[in-house]
DNA sequence: GTGGTCTAGACCACA
DNA sequence: GTGGTCTAGACCACT
């Protein structure tokens, strides 16, 4: 995994992190790795890797059992409303980005399907 | 105007005075503030204010001409791809944050419209 | 029984059990649980139980015979004192908080009468 | 100041810092000691003291602009509605721990007292 | 100067 | 082994 040298490590980590709970690629109830686990994994010290779980912690997505480590959330319903929340969060912004710009919700569809258009063309 | 804490306030403001110059509020060839006005406005550094020309400048939205000030570049082509590629740039973004959440183009397409109406039942 | 995760577990279950013994929901006299059993009871750690045993034979609120297990103290004085003394130890806590953060005693008995109605109207 | 061992020292100065925002011994608004100086004064390391700032920001007692330093919020309400709630937890603590020693409500207020007296009688 | 971040390494209590 | 905390020192961007 490269770095964005312009955002915090601890956020890129946590952001992958986040997308592997709500996703299900790491599943609910299940133990995160340690911290100095996740130091080895992602090349950065155990302080920063700490501070990627104190994040996430925050967030209500995992929760810390002291001497036993870091565990994903059971509460599949949080997390789907978190998943949610973080689509809907991003439409808006979306929506908002282009009303700035001048541009309606109507061209606002439009352009989504452009870019959809696009992607698919080199993805196909 | 108040200011994100997370990023740099002369990203902020530069943003803020790129869309008024890619949307027309700020008319091509148009003579900016002064970076002590533009201090004064926005309750900044004059430090901070030069840096925003200083980015500005860097993307070709504005010159400053020594001893008369800063203008809004007159290219109206340019300032048109800019507004355009500004919201390409934002739809495919928004696109590739659903897709990490697991969702398709097609979700997308549907929360845009939600979110649309959820803004117009607001401000109707 | 749902644990703190800012204090240490074996605290938590000893002060439960300490609360347990002090009003006599468990007899003077009293067999407990063996170390064994309490860690099934509390699904910890045996190694955490026997640590919660251990503190509590500091306080001299229990003893352990060996080959028979650990018995809650028959002293039904000392008893009454620690549940006394825990009592006045709330008290004078409580007063000590709200006197820093500039409120009188007299204050301090309002806001305990107050407090007892909101539990009294969800309790009735 | 001393530490008390067993408990963050980043927590405890924060508690300090808390009580003297809403007790208006630090003004809303006022500017707190930057990082450095903080770490100076209570003679901890900077990133101790960077962690007292960031728990205090997001109790939402005090507000970080980069370059600039940390201020007491400016929001008078929020600082009293803190202190209140403050009071209003140390009642409710109180009152769950007496409860659970098998005391009432009324048992508390005259416990109140007595302790008031107390005190009193030591600082007459 | 100010805060933010990161690294390195250490110690401790807990489980 | 695990997380939590603290120190020391460094670098960086922002104001």
């Amino acid at each position: 995994m490269e770095f964005d040298p312009m955002t915090p490590i601890w956020a890129q980590v946590a952001g992958h992190l986040r997308l592997e709970m709500v996703t299900g690629r790491l599943q609910p109830g299940e133990k995160l790795p340690s911290g100095r686990d996740l130091a080895l994994q992602f090349a950065i010290n155990p302080n920063t890797a700490a501070r990627v779980y104190q994040e996430l912690e925050a967030e209500g997505l995992c929760s810390t059992r002291r001497g036993l480590g870091t565990f994903v959330t059971a509460d599949r319903a949080r997390l789907e409303a978190i998943r949610l929340s973080l689509a809907r969060e991003a439409a808006e912004q979306f929506l908002s980005r282009l009303d700035k710009l001048g541009l309606s919700p109507g061209d606002a569809l439009r352009m989504v399907g452009e870019a959809a258009a696009t992607e698919d063309s080199q993805h196909p």
